[in-house]
DNA sequence: AAGATATATTCCCATATAGCAATATGTATG
DNA sequence: CATACATATTGCTATATGGGAATATATCTT
């Protein structure tokens, strides 16, 4: 099996620098025609287009017509699943607040219980 | 150009759902034996070695040899350049009075409306 | 209408990669 | 030593994908 298709998994969608460059670049509020995203890397403009068109398809980006020109803005909102991901396993960086670890802990201990079905004894290290 | 390879970018490494799964199955601060991931997940063992090697390139997990096993454990804090880059976009879910915001806002109400206005089937307004 | 401009799409190629089957390597144990 | 066991590696196949070049499509300008 491969992996999930760049334009279905926001993870994999990610994975390649050139999105992630131009996520950054549309990061300022505004939107952006694509030949002034274009003007910003160092891909061709069909290449850009892909790019935008996989960014859109996992929903990270939205476009409208205005004129020739399609306008393209970020909605990042759809990185939350990544940053839910990787928060989990915060605690291994952050030892601040024993609070926040002994929370994220648990939460990881439950779901693996949880979706192990319990083999029905505890004995965690 | 290519994207970078699962071995040297973590960003692509974790792209692929299985290696997501092995990281979660490592996530309980013990060392696993190769067979025991094995015996957790829906692919054969080259596959789950395959995958373990392209973590432990990234850092992700470091192995330990014991006996006839390899014992692997999680070293999740190689995931932080993924928190941090996604952490640079939180505010378009966390913060409450930016643009983003009131536009998704506008967007989900101009959706409501619509759906509450069918053509020819309101008769009274 | 005829260019000019902006963007998307198609065609093609090169490369990465996920998985299985088979095999190799290393280790324990009789 | 011989054999079973655990894991890695190799060989192979199918597929995804990134990029350029060429082309298509839509819109603007004159």
């Amino acid at each position: 099996m491969a992996r999930a298709a760049t334009t279905t998994d926001v993870f994999n969608a990610i994975a390649e620098p050139r999105r992630r460059e131009i996520i950054r670049i549309l990061d300022d509020g505004n939107e952006w025609a694509v030949g002034d995203v274009v003007a910003r890397v160092n891909i061709g403009q069909p290449a850009v287009s892909k790019h935008l068109g996989v960014l859109r398809q996992v929903g990270v980006v939205t476009v409208v017509k205005r004129g020739q020109n399609r306008l393209y803005r970020l909605e990042a909102a759809q990185l939350r699943p990544i940053h839910d991901w990787v928060k989990t396993y915060e605690r291994y960086w952050n030892h601040q607040i024993d609070r926040i670890k002994e929370r994220a802990e648990k939460k990881a201990m439950d779901r693996i219980a949880r979706e192990n079905t319990p083999p029905a004894h505890n004995s965690k290290k």
